[in-house]
RNA sequence: GCGCCCGUGGCUCAGCUGGAUAGAGCAUCUGAUUGCGGUUCAGAAGGUCACAGGUUCGAAUCCUGUCGGGCGUACCA
C-alpha cells in the first residue's frame, strides 16, 4: 500500500484543476499526532511563487481536492500547512487486506527494471575479513529489497581472482603438492607462507614470476593450479555467506579474470572515440575538471582495475542490459567511481538513461574510534568475528525458555549473526560506524535482539490465544489506529529505502513499529478475560500483522526470527 | 596544495528532496506495575544542531567562509 503517492496525487490533481504548477508534490508524515497523519507543506512555497496569501491558497486547494474514501479530513493549519487525517475505516480495511496477503499489501513496482548490484567482491588471494562485511551485507539487503519490489536483480560478485600475487600462490600450492587442501583452509596462513618463500628463496620467486606470465599466457598446468586455488578460496567465501545468510551463489560470480579478453577491446574503443591520450608512458583518459586522468593501461602494457571496471560496465549495460548499476563499495573509492562512470559515459559503454551509482559506505571503527582491528593490530577475519558474535549471543540470551544444546546453538547463531548485521544496517551507511558488541547485543534500543524479542513475544501471544487470526481488523481506539497506519506504511518505507539504497530506513521503521506495538500492547490487553471477543480478535490481528512485518522486513536484511527466545 | 565526506544533549544515532516546540536509545533521576514472557511502561533532566555570515515568511537541512576530524589524491585493487 502506497499511501504517500496516493495523497500526492490527490493534491497534484487539485493543483492542476486550479491551473497551478505545484512542482513535485510531496506529503510527509505528520510531525505530531495532533497534526493528523500526514501533512503537506508545499502551499507556502507555491503561494510565494504566485505572490498569493498562503492560507487563502490552502483553503482554495482544499476545496478543489476530490476526497476519496481514504481520507477522513484535510484542514488548513498555521501559516498554510495542510493536515491530513486518514479514514479509520479505510485503515482497518487495508490492514485486514494486508494481513490476508502474502506480501503484506506491498505491491510490485509498476515499472520494474533490471538492476545489477555489485557487492561483496572479495579478493581470492586472502581470507575474507571485516573489510568485506559492510559491502556484503548492505549489498545483499539492497538486492533482496529490489527483488522484493519486483525488479529484476542481477547480483554480481566481482571477485578478485587475477593479479601478480596468484603466481606466487599457485607456485606454492604446487610446491606443497597433493593433499595441500588442508593448508588452503587457512588462506591467511597460506598467503603468509607463500610470501615468506617468495621473499627468502630466489628460485621460488623466479618461479612465481614465471607462473604469472604463464598464467596470463594460458598455460594449462598453471591454469589448472589457479582454478583449484580459486575454487578453494571461493568455497571459503561461501562458508561465510552461508553463515551470514547472504544470497550470493556461484552463479552470481563474475570474476575479474572473465573480462581479460575484453580489456584490449576497451582500450581499442576508447582510442576510436579519441578519448585515449598517452601521458608519462601510460594510456589515459583525461576528464574535464579532474586533475588526474583515469589510467587505463600502464606503461608496461598491463591493465588496471579501472580497465576491468570499464569492461564490467560495458558488459552490464550491453549484455546484461541493466538500467541501474549499483556498486556497493566503500567511500574511499568515490573518486575512482566518479572517473570510471564519467569515462564509461563518454565512451558510450552506457547510455544516459542507465543509472550508475556508487553506493558508498563508511568505515568500521573499533570502540576507540580507530579502524577496527584485533588487539594485536591485525585484520579481523570475518569467520572469527562471526564466531565471536555467536558466542556472545549465547551468553546474552536469557534462558527463560529451556533450550537443548542444539537449539541453543541455533538460537545463538540467529541472534548473534543478526546483531552484527543489524548494527550495520541500522545506521546511515555513509557514516563510519562504531562496532560495539555490548550495544549491538542489547535488548534495549534499536537492535535486532529487541525486534526478535518482540517477534517471539507476539508469537507467544498468538500461540496462547488458541485461535486462528481472523483478517477482520476494526479500530476501536487511537493506539490501534496508529498501529494500523504504521503497518500500512511498510511499502512507502521500502520504496524509499530502495530508491536511496538506504537500508537504515527499514531499520528505523521497524524500531518505531515495534516500540509502538509495545505501547499499544501495554495499554490494550489482548488475552485478558475482560476483553470482548471482537476487540480481542482485532488486536490479535494487529499483533499478527506486526509480527509478519517484522519477519518480512528482517528477512530482507537476511536476519532470522524465532518463535521462542 | 587540491578534491570528497563528516561535525546534532555525557555516549551511540535519527531527522523523509527548507516547515509548526530538533527526535530516539543508552547512561542519570523520579514514579507505576506481583509481571497476557521483560532488561516492560510513564515521566523528568539534558541542545546557541562546530563557529561566523548570507539566501527568506521560515535553515540542523541550501550558499560562502573559518575551525576541527576522516579519507582520497597517475601507472596496487
Amino acid at each position: 500500500m502506497q499511501i504517500k503517492s496516493r495523497l500526492n496525487e490527490l493534491i497534484s490533481n487539485a493543483l492542476e484543476s486550479l491551473d497551478i504548477d505545484g512542482g513535485s508534490v510531496q506529503v510527509t508524515e505528520a510531525g505530531k499526532p495532533e497534526f493528523g497523519d500526514y501533512q503537506y507543506n508545499g502551499v507556502m512555497a507555491i503561494a510565494k511563487k504566485y505572490k498569493r496569501n498562503p492560507r487563502e491558497l490552502a483553503t482554495q486547494l482544499l476545496q478543489a481536492i476530490v476526497l476519496s474514501d481514504m481520507v477522513e479530513s484535510m484542514e488548513v493549519a498555521g501559516p498554510g500547512f495542510i493536515n491530513i487525517r486518514l479514514s479509520s475505516q479505510w485503515l482497518a480495511q487495508k490492514a485486514s487486506a494486508a494481513l490476508a496477503d502474502e506480501r503484506l499489501g506491498v505491491e510490485r513496482d509498476e515499472e520494474p527494471y533490471r538492476v545489477v548490484v555489485d557487492y561483496s567482491s572479495p579478493n581470492m588471494a586472502k581470507q575474507m575479513h571485516v573489510g568485506h562485511l559492510r559491502s556484503t551485507i548492505i549489498g545483499d539487503t539492497i538486492a533482496n529489497l529490489l527483488s522484493f519490489l519486483g525488479h529484476e536483480v542481477i547480483r554480481q560478485n566481482h571477485i578478485g581472482d587475477w593479479g601478480t600475487q596468484f603466481g606466487m600462490l599457485i607456485a606454492y600450492l604446487e610446491e606443497l603438492g597433493e593433499g595441500s587442501e588442508g593448508t588452503l583452509r587457512d588462506l591467511e596462513q597460506f598467503y603468509k607462507e607463500a610470501k615468506e618463500r617468495f621473499d627468502e628463496d630466489d628460485a621460488f620467486a623466479n618461479k612465481a614470476r614465471e607462473y604469472v606470465v604463464k598464467l596470463q599466457g594460458g598455460d594449462i598446468h598453471c591454469i589448472h593450479l589457479w582454478e583449484k586455488f580459486i575454487d578453494k578460496s571461493l568455497g571459503h567465501c561461501e562458508e561465510v555467506y552461508g553463515r551470514l545468510g547472504i544470497g550470493l551463489t556461484r552463479e552470481d560470480v563474475k570474476a575479474e579474470s572473465s573480462y581479460n579478453d575484453d580489456l584490449p577491446e576497451v582500450i581499442g574503443e576508447l582510442d576510436e572515440k579519441g578519448l585515449l591520450q598517452e601521458s608519462r608512458g601510460a594510456k589515459c583518459v583525461f576528464i574535464e575538471g579532474d586533475e588526474n586522468p583515469l589510467i587505463v593501461q600502464k606503461g608496461d602494457g598491463g591493465y588496471l582495475y579501472a580497465t576491468t571496471d570499464l569492461a564490467a560496465i560495458r558488459f552490464r549495460a550491453s549484455v546484461l542490459k541493466a538500467r541501474r548499476i549499483s556498486y556497493v563499495v566503500d567511500a574511499r573509492q568515490s573518486a575512482h567511481f566518479r572517473q570510471v562512470f564519467a569515462v564509461a559515459l563518454k565512451a558510450g559503454f552506457v547510455t544516459e538513461d542507465v543509472k550508475l551509482e556508487h553506493i558508498s559506505f563508511g568505515m568500521m571503527l573499533g570502540k576507540n574510534g580507530k579502524p577496527f582491528k584485533t588487539r594485536e593490530g591485525g585484520t579481523v577475519k570475518l569467520i572469527e568475528l562471526l564466531d565471536e558474535a555467536v558466542e556472545r549471543a549465547r551468553a546474552a540470551i536469557t534462558q527463560r525458555e529451556k533450550f537443548s544444546e542444539d537449539e541453543l546453538q541455533k538460537v545463538a547463531e540467529i541472534v548473534g549473526i543478526g546483531a552484527v548485521k543489524y548494527a550495520d544496517l541500522s545506521i546511515n551507511r555513509e557514516s563510519n560506524y562504531i562496532f560495539d558488541w555490548d550495544r549491538m547485543l542489547s535488548l534495549d534500543g534499536n537492535t535486532s535482539l529487541y525486534l526478535q524479542y518482540a517477534y517471539a513475544r507476539i508469537s507467544s501471544i498468538l500461540r496462547k490465544s488458541g485461535e486462528g487470526v481472523s483478517a477482520e481488523i476494526s479500530l476501536s481506539d487511537e493506539l490501534e489506529r496508529r498501529m494500523a497506519l504504521k503497518l500500512l506504511q511498510l511499502e512507502d518505507v521500502l520504496r524509499a529505502a530502495a530508491r536511496d539504497a538506504m537500508p537504515h530506513y527499514i531499520a528505523s521503521y521497524l524500531y518505531e513499529l515495534t516500540t509502538l506495538f509495545m505501547k499499544f500492547y501495554e495499554n490494550n490487553p489482548i488475552l485478558r478475560a475482560d476483553v470482548p471477543p471482537e476487540v480481542r480478535a482485532g488486536r490479535l490481528a494487529l499483533a499478527s500483522l506486526t509480527a509478519e512485518t517484522i519477519k518480512r522486513a528482517l528477512g530482507l536484511m537476511g536476519i532470522g526470527v524465532l518463535q521462542r527466545l
